[in-house]
DNA sequence: ACCTATTTTTGAAACGTTTGTTTCTTAAAT
DNA sequence: ATTTAAGAAACAAACGTTTCAAAAATAGGT
């Protein structure tokens, strides 16, 4: 990256006419002005929807703005107005690739809701992705440049960074899914517990009694409110709860298929070389739930394997249901029951209150609304199932 | 997204001292030069690196420059230079799922190197999702508003966009795994004859000789591609190639599941309703491949999973390799086996190519270095193989 | 010493907007 | 008819840079 040279010699003329390019200068609001036979300030009224343009001049100059095909230019308008025209979405680069690749589907969701606002409001977003253990970070620069009009964050943010954003009184809100919210910072929260529990409740309905759980103990807010929602359900059903049977080792995919492991074996953890045979005969022996309940779309998929590599079907031995509805569930074999996230609904949310904060309004943090199950593949009733299962 | 009031009503004593905060007002270049006894236009020159300037004048602006924080306004300078120092990155909403992501880890790669640039480099990069049927899109409106700086594209560009491009003289690179290449752009490209080759000699070289191919038959020139290498790779090591085990239905993951259901049952589409064990049964008694190559990672995993349902053992009964190395590869139950596609690499290239145009210059399209197998747990030799495979 | 080249430095005019203030219309009220 | 007030439109000064053209300082010959 070092030749980026960003300077320009001499570079006026060159620059005007674009390299090799007829590239027709464009109009600016002064040729407007002088098209209508009207000063750049009404044109600039118009254009900004001010009072105190006659009905008449408005219409004349809004019929040139057009058949001019007049475009603002951003730059200058942002100059004067102290503004960028661009909000910032900030990654973690420490987050989970999986956690990531949502992230990214919330900030192109983003970006064609601004797209398709085109002409009206001309924000852009731009991604930025931020160590979580640099001193000075480059968003901290941006925000005191006044390059960032306000940031949409995913987690959350270092001190430092929320510091400079006040400081300046940049606007920013938090999409935390599974974070514990910053009570000081408007979010846009999800309500995991009520997931789990209807997941949870979903599965008890299809007659489960025997069923285990599979969540990610390194998001411990994210952990224990999916375990609460979880329990709840068991508790509002009757059933009982196997502490052998709540899993949480799971911190990225692979962690899942190692709870899925134990969760086969009893709770014995594979001994290093043993034969799979043998792992597997250990595990038809014992007891093993008729239906697993993850906290993540991939650890079913991880999961779904694992149980398969011992031997059972899915979902004719074991079901499964996950949390997210990422793109591939569908396309799974079996597809993949779950409670889909809507990306879509969050970037709204979120942008919404960012643009009141933008226009110096205030905005309250927000539970998105839990959506239902989407039934697929990968469940089966208790009542059809293939085999009858002994605990 | 109708609210987006992005006026600003007499605000200017509220813009400058922004929204209930202190912001400092940021030093400008004239601060600067006051502060060196020194005029504006010096300070710019030493900013930009200039001819001309002593010395001893030099060292004192800069020394009083980084004392002071400075940070140059973009805006002013971006409305003197005629740049806007962002370059957009165009990915089409039609893209299936699994493509966006890995664009969207090739925008990741970008955004960390721009700001890890920083202050050099003040660029950054704004995704922009464009829809293949609109007629007069928002990328043209950015690119004639002078709005970019240059343009990285996946996949392709429409040819209204390229026209607008051309037009303004505006730079752009394409970014085209598996898609023909307009000779006119300057592009970055994957060899994937190459890949698909070296992917089936290591297989071969294993000892393998029943290999399938699932492949794409949606995007013709990646496929006709892969195709080759793949029997180009058979052919070498005296290999028969067998038209049954080479599928291409596969344009998303599920239909890499029905192309190994049909490899399986011998190329008999299985019928509505067939009994699962009935099809089962119709697969183990003929001939299947003891290896697969899946031109995408994701198909070996759908393919795997129909394996799997068909009570073939991975890797013992067959073995599976893919391309890409998505994240999931090392986490998935056995660990794929794949070559990787770097999108740091592509990045990397596509910035260079894309920067030394904006400054001016010419720049060639690039074939990127192949990479080799990376060997994980979904291959087994021929001679470790569970039983004894009769074709 | 002076005149000329050369290197440094500066003044000031842009770039395309927005917006506070002033000026001009026009109509209503006296 | 004259004054007043409101409403429209225009002027012109910013915003923070870059860069042309010109001035000032320095150095290099005679």
């Amino acid at each position: 990256m070092s030749g980026y040279d960003v300077s320009n010699n001499g570079a006026n003329s060159e620059s005007n006419a674009r390299r090799g390019g007829k590239g027709a200068a464009p109009a600016t609001i002064r040729d407007i002005a002088r098209l209508c036979g009207v000063s750049s300030a009404t044109v600039s009224y118009v254009l900004n929807d001010k009072y105190g343009v006659s009905d008449a001049v408005r219409a004349r100059v809004k019929a040139v703005l057009d058949s001019e095909g007049y475009a603002q230019n951003l730059r200058a308008k942002g100059l004067k107005t102290r503004r960028s025209y661009a909000v910032h979405a900030v990654i973690r680069k420490e987050a989970a690739p999986a956690c990531k690749a949502f992230y990214f589907g919330v900030i192109a969701c983003i970006a064609e809701r601004l797209s398709s606002a085109l002409p009206e409001s001309t924000y852009s977003v731009v991604p930025v992705f931020q160590s979580d253990d640099e001193s000075d970070d480059t968003l901290s620069g941006l925000i005191r440049n006044g390059d960032t009009d306000g940031v949409i964050a995913f987690q959350g943010l270092m001190p430092n960074t929320v510091g400079a954003l006040e400081g300046q009184g940049v606007p920013y809100v938090i999409i935390n899914p599974g974070f514990e919210a910053d009570p000081r910072a408007v979010s846009v929260k999800i309500d995991f517990e009520e997931l789990s529990y209807r997941a949870t409740s979903y599965i008890a309905s299809l007659g489960h009694a025997d069923i285990a759980f599979i969540g990610m103990r390194r998001l411990p807010f994210f952990f224990s409110a999916t375990k609460r929602g979880f329990r709840r359900a068991l508790r509002e059903n009757g059933l009982t709860e196997r502490r052998e049977w709540i899993r949480g080792e799971a911190d990225c995919a692979e962690g899942a298929a190692d709870a899925m492991r134990r969760i086969l074996t009893g709770g014995i953890k594979a001994e290093r070389g043993m034969a799979r045979e043998q792992e597997r005969g250990m595990a038809r022996a014992g007891a093993y739930p008729t239906a697993v309940f993850c906290t993540q779309d991939n650890f079913a998929f991880s999961a779904m394997s694992v149980a398969r590599g011992f031997g059972y079907r899915v979902p004719e031995d074991i079901s499964f249901v996950g949390i997210d509805d990422v793109p591939e569930a569908k396309y799974i074999e079996p597809a993949l029951t779950t409670i889909p996230i809507s990306p879509q609904t969050l970037a709204d949310e979120a942008m919404g209150r960012l643009f009141a904060m933008i226009d110096g309004g205030q905005a309250k943090s927000v539970t998105v609304e839990s959506m239902d199950v989407i039934e697929r593949k990968s469940v089966c009733p208790r009542e059809y199932m293939a085999t009858s299962h002994a605990v």
